[in-house]
DNA sequence: TAGTATACCTAACGTACGTTAAATAAAAAG
DNA sequence: CTTTTTATTTAACGTACGTTAGGTATACTA
């Protein structure tokens, strides 16, 4: 097999088991006999468990969201944020992994301090931007604030509801709940 | 040591391990050496570390879940939900941490198959519920199921906020965002 | 007070884990 | 064709896990 497929193989099948089973609950035992090979190839390309972990999230979880919010470019607040989302669901499956792996991380639920602490950077920087793109749009409403934080909120919620749980959200439903708060 | 008393301890750290390390990651040694007892004293209270992680799901999770939707009373749909959230912020510690737990359960990030099923069930009959409560008070509205919805949402995002990220939501912050989609 | 049940311990068993040493097979380079 | 590099293996090391056997105190009971 090619250097690069067997690399590329193990991680894309450490993701599944990661998401599965989490951190602790995945082995590299599990990882090589699904893989195919045995378990020091493991070894051979990632030098540790926690570096194949750290790899996902760092690399290919970080890629995967600079990518997704790179596509953004619709001009209506509504048409943009839907577009969004639905770029988000129409993920390949590989990237909607690493996206779960990632929230969970987010959550406290899997990783470790290092990892969450860049993830929070993001997020922080993320947020911000949510605020300079959605409040030029409500200028003239009372609670302009308010409805950005429930936007933010609602965008989160669909986000989890598609990667986490796995539900399709169509895009009428998007459209109708994002309109609920911008009017 | 009062039979009881140890038998809670145990259960007591057990769920700060569960919280953060996860199932796989908590070791009944590490729970022992904290409670201040030996390891076998855990299995002279609890079948086998399943039988303690799932009494605290069957058990103390759905109790918390149960003792929290009977103490709804107030007559005005945002009073209402106001006063449920306010009440999950102001939970005990313990309850807090059984309630994540439950969370990460439920968002099949922990846990097993069993679990899972057993909170499916709850969260339809929750959301049954939320629909009966929350649709009289916008029968006038054109998108009403679409309201409601976003209101579970945007009631699970507070939850979220506040249980997983352990966050301070304040009153006025939850009327405000419930009332910009109540209107 | 003798006997029984309860609360608790030390020590160990078997298993599975992360990781590595050492050897071999295959491919590339000279 | 030999040498070197790369890809892969088997076998094992040490550690830590879940769990249990078998014992010892303590407290209740008759």
């Amino acid at each position: 097999m090619n250097d690069q497929d067997l690399k590329l193989k193990i991680k894309r099948i450490a993701v599944e088991h990661f998401n599965t089973h989490g951190y602790h609950g995945t082995t590299i035992r599990n990882i090589a006999n699904e893989v195919g090979c045995s378990l020091p190839m493991v070894y051979y390309y990632y030098k540790s468990k926690k570096d194949l972990f750290h790899e996902i999230i760092k690399k290919d979880y970080f890629d995967m969201l600079g990518r997704e919010s790179r596509r953004l470019k619709a001009v209506g607040i509504i048409d943009f944020y839907t577009e969004f989302l639905l770029n988000v669901m129409n993920m390949s499956d590989y990237d909607k992994k690493v996206y779960r792996l990632g929230i969970k991380v987010y959550l406290s639920f899997d990783g470790d301090e290092e990892l969450l602490r860049i993830m929070e950077e993001w997020e922080a920087s993320i947020v911000f931007r949510h605020y300079t793109l959605i409040l030029p749009h409500l200028k003239d409403s009372v609670h302009a604030e308010a409805k950005v934080r429930v936007l933010i909120h609602l965008i989160e919620n669909i986000i989890e509801r598609m990667i986490v749980k796995n539900q399709y959200v169509s895009e009428k439903e998007i459209r109708e709940e994002l309109s609920i708060i911008m009017g």
